[in-house]
DNA sequence: AGCCAGGCTCTCG
DNA sequence: CGAGAGCATGGC
């Protein structure tokens, strides 16, 4: 079965989607040319499905394919799936209107024009993704994460490719330290992931019920937990949530983005950084981006390597 | 070779 | 409380 995505432009999927390769592959969220692959949830089973896009920014065409799918739900599943990937609902044309006050802001939206970010629909593996990123430089993290998912994800084939499933809270809830271990995870880092996947499966956290909890709620509950900061906390409000007035300023990366942006590169205390993304008001998860897009943009004409 | 990576916990003062 | 050590590995 296959139908039409409709976004409201722009949207540059090509740019959107680049987070899925920039720090190596993603076996999770499989991207090729002008072609996404994932699999998505639907009552207990996965279905894969093939996101397709042609056009430009301002006027893109994408379909969402799911082979074999029979039934309209399934369909509509992966429709509602691809939607948050490619952050369709997120108030993009507010947040250009705003960002024409601010100087920086104002030059980004033009030189990433059609950037949304991608919201992760899955909690459980949005969380264990940022337990794998911290404190690491992100190609380890996304290799500790892939090696995860090869070694306790199931796999399906989708257009001739194999996509993983996100490995479930069931699963490594029975895995062992010393596995993750092995796997070039710190004790730490295996403690942490084993330690949500077992709060999940005991019932104990219920990460489906965060969808109409207020921010600050989010962060209580989850920082609770072991081995969850309030970086992971806000990071799951941005990225997974898509909560717009959201800013993890303690980020070392945001940190860098700002201070390069609005400080000509010298220190910013995370005050300092809170105080001006909160005159954001609800464009702070999308300045972020755009923030943290800059820099990599800056870097890569900069650097001309790396 | 040594320092840094898109943190977090634990321990001290 | 706030500061500081320890974690563990890969890349430059």
């Amino acid at each position: 079965m296959e139908a039409t995505l409709d976004v409201p432009p722009p949207l540059d999927l090509a740019r959107t989607f680049s987070r899925f390769r920039t720090w190596g592959a993603d076996p999770v969220n499989r991207l090729g040319e002008g072609v996404f692959r994932r699999a998505v949830r639907v009552g207990g089973g996965w279905h894969g499905y093939e996101l397709r896009w042609t056009g430009e920014p301002d006027a893109p065409r994408i379909s969402v394919r799911v082979p074999g799918a029979r039934r309209p739900f399934v369909l509509a599943a992966a429709v509602a799936e691809a939607r948050r990937i490619c952050g369709a609902d997120l108030d993009l044309a507010g947040f250009y209107i705003a960002a024409k006050a601010d100087p920086v802001l104002g030059d980004l939206v033009g030189r990433l024009h059609g950037l949304r970010p991608t919201l992760m629909p899955e909690p459980f593996e949005m969380l264990v993704g940022s337990i794998c990123a911290q404190q690491v430089n992100l190609t380890f993290a996304f290799s500790l994460r892939a090696a995860l998912v090869r070694r306790f994800g199931s796999s399906l084939r989708v257009g001739g490719e194999t996509v993983y499933v996100f490995p479930e809270p069931a699963i490594l809830a029975r895995a062992r330290v010393s596995q993750l271990r092995a796997m070039k995870f710190s004790g730490r880092k295996a403690e942490y992931i084993i330690g949500l996947a077992r709060s999940i499966t005991s019932g104990s956290l219920d990460l489906a019920a965060f969808a109409d909890r207020s921010n600050e709620e989010i962060i209580e509950s989850l920082t609770a937990l072991r081995g969850l900061g309030r970086w992971t906390a806000e990071w799951f409000l941005a990225r997974g949530l898509g909560r717009g007035d959201v800013c993890p300023a303690g980020d070392l990366a945001v940190r860098k983005a700002f201070e390069h942006f609005y400080n000509r590169g010298r220190g910013l205390s995370e005050r300092a950084i809170r105080r001006r993304a909160k005159a954001w008001g609800p464009h702070q998860n999308l300045a972020v981006h755009y923030l943290l897009a800059g820099q990599r943009l800056a870097r890569a004409t900069a650097g001309g390597g790396t």
